[in-house]
DNA sequence: CCTCTTTGATTTAACGTTATATCAAAGATG
DNA sequence: CATCTTTGATATAACGTTAAATCAAAGAGG
């Protein structure tokens, strides 16, 4: 069954085309009758626009590319629910795509590279308007060329050097902060830290800044070096880590750990070996995963980053963008959520 | 900076604009020396295809429609993953939309049903090729339309009785099956299930016919009706359902959570009240959720539904649909991860 | 009654591609 | 050498839409 276009209606009204393209957008200055008619067969014989014409007409497709590392992680995906949130109110559709970063450092660069130039390239070859990102700050070069392409780039939560492009992203020194300060305000002073033993999770070295500083202001005085430990933060690396840092410190009441992956880890492992949570040690994670709330013996108290709202204030962003041509960069707030891995410091 | 368009490259050669076209496509006839010096010109000046253009033109946009009810679930955000990988493969772009099903029965139907219309029309009005969604089937009469705008239309998860389109799911009916089997192995033979009490979960009505059905199979005698308690299946609804089944049956030895989710609840609220899991209870869970492998006490044994592959799968029915026009129906079969809420019956 | 403006509509051209038809020149055939 | 075929390239038209220009008729102003 063939589609219905522009040519139908002004055939079967015997108006021109023109008319009805006016008609159905309110421009020029159509009789009211006229328009009226129009407007009725368009909806009899069911028109339906062919947004692949008017793109190409305009050059303007609103259409916008979404790139993310990865789509199948409860993260990510949330923040593109929050994107296609807003970006369905403005009539703007999503193509997505993801870029396939592997932060682990196994897989080779260059393969990545392309792999991420690809992805961009299908967007921009659809015409879309904007990109928004969450770019591999080790593979540089990418994202500069994307502005010659005719898109606007939006970085998400990850930010190119250099680059001139607008970011949001979360403050995660703050973040670190705000989890230490809830355990110094239940009382504790000897607080462990999972550190990352890779250069590239610049958000982990800022949690860790942010817990140095959060000591620093209150006056507590302790060898830090004792009390972190460099692992490599997966469920089973951290549990290892906790034990480790338990072990080189038995008078630690407190243990910060960057994820919660790491903090399930943790938990699990110091569980097993015989540690009652919260009651001989507190521990607290960062992310607020699906799995943190249903923890069942162990809900646990962690930092939340506003998922769906980073999504719909990066359309925000990206929109204003294209409209004015202006960048911005914006932190927004992570938030504490208080369950029930922390106690008051026995 | 403007987009290089094959007109530049024309004029840049002197050649036509439809040798470069036939270059880049190596269709009609043309020299060597002439594609090669094109191909050059192309290389260097950056040219990249514009595909609305080409879509026009060739009405093939390999563009692909994928509406999920939530993007930002780990399920569908998994299985979107899925989606992505096939189709990037065959050079198919995807559109994303949610449709915002909301099964808890709360919203009404109508501002559901624009929505989903709107989801659809958007991608129709983009040209897709295909659309790939899990339907509401208590909004019916919204996808029948779609094959009139254009589009070919393929079920995941859920179908709508008598639409003629092609489907995927997991087969719930021998999900059910696999999880009791499991306990019965196990020696169990008193065991309770969480029923839900919409009849609208169509899935968790197959999983309790599974269950019954792997009860009679084994010749077990059973008072199912006493075994079942309808609930609502969420954490907390689970946990109320869980405990009442227990005080119910004293001598219940297993429970078969038609959900992750359910079997969460219900492990919180079993524990709390001073059960041993799996030494007293064994508890067998559905769906494989992040959630399940990280449990820290209760690593959840459960029945897994196969994302990315169905994703995947997905996808090839559907370019198959498109390619061929036929349709068809296909059930995965779902896997047993058993983990540590499982035990032998004392 | 003749010009000037306004109103309502149409024509033209263009967005970037590609299928089809056409054409000129070179090569093959008898 | 006249005709036929092949080769290499171009011209035309179309996909569906819309901005800009054009045009005819009606109404206003003197």
């Amino acid at each position: 069954m063939k589609r219905i276009t522009m040519k139908d209606i002004a055939a079967e009204l015997e108006v021109s085309v023109q008319s009805v393209s006016q008609a159905l957008n309110r421009t020029g200055r159509l009789g009211s009758e006229t328009r009226r008619r129009i407007l009725n067969a368009a909806e009899r014989l069911n028109y339906r626009p062919n947004i692949l014409a008017r793109g190409l007409r305009n050059r303007r497709s609103y259409l916008l590319g979404v790139v993310f590392p990865f789509l199948n992680d409860s993260f990510f995906s949330r923040i593109l629910g929050g994107i296609e949130d807003s970006s369905r109110r403005f009539h703007y559709d999503i193509l997505i795509g993801n870029s396939f970063i592997d932060y682990s450092r196994r897989s080779d660069l260059d393969s990545l590279r392309k792999a991420e130039i690809d992805v961009l390239e299908r967007m921009t070859n659809r015409g879309v308007d904007g990109i928004i990102g969450t770019p591999n700050p080790r593979i540089p070069g990418v994202y500069e060329k994307l502005a010659a392409d005719g898109a606007v780039f939006f970085q998400l939560m990850k930010r190119i050097p250099g680059l001139d492009a607008g970011f949001l992203g979360v403050d995660n020194v703050e973040g670190g902060r705000t989890a230490v300060n809830h355990l110094i305000s239940l009382g504790h002073e000897r607080i462990g830290f999972l550190q990352t033993e890779f250069s590239e999770y610049e958000e982990i070295k800022d949690r860790g800044t942010g817990y140095l500083k959060a000591l620093i202001a209150r006056g507590i005085v302790l060898d830090t070096d004792r009390f972190e430990d460099p692992g490599d933060l997966s469920f089973h690396g951290a549990g290892s880590s906790a034990l480790r840092l338990v072990k080189r410190n038995p008078d630690m009441t407190a243990l910060f750990a960057p994820t919660d992956m790491a903090a399930l880890g943790a938990l699990q492992a110091l569980t097993e070996a015989g540690k009652r949570i919260p009651e001989e040690l507190s521990v607290i994670g960062y992310d607020d995963l699906e799995l943190a709330a249903y923890q069942v013996i162990h809900p646990l108290t962690t930092v939340a980053q506003p998922k769906e709202e980073l999504g719909r204030k990066a359309f925000e962003l990206l929109q204003e963008q294209i409209e004015t041509g202006e960048t911005r960069n914006l932190l927004m707030p992570p938030k504490l959520v208080v369950r029930r891995t922390t106690a008051p410091a026995g």
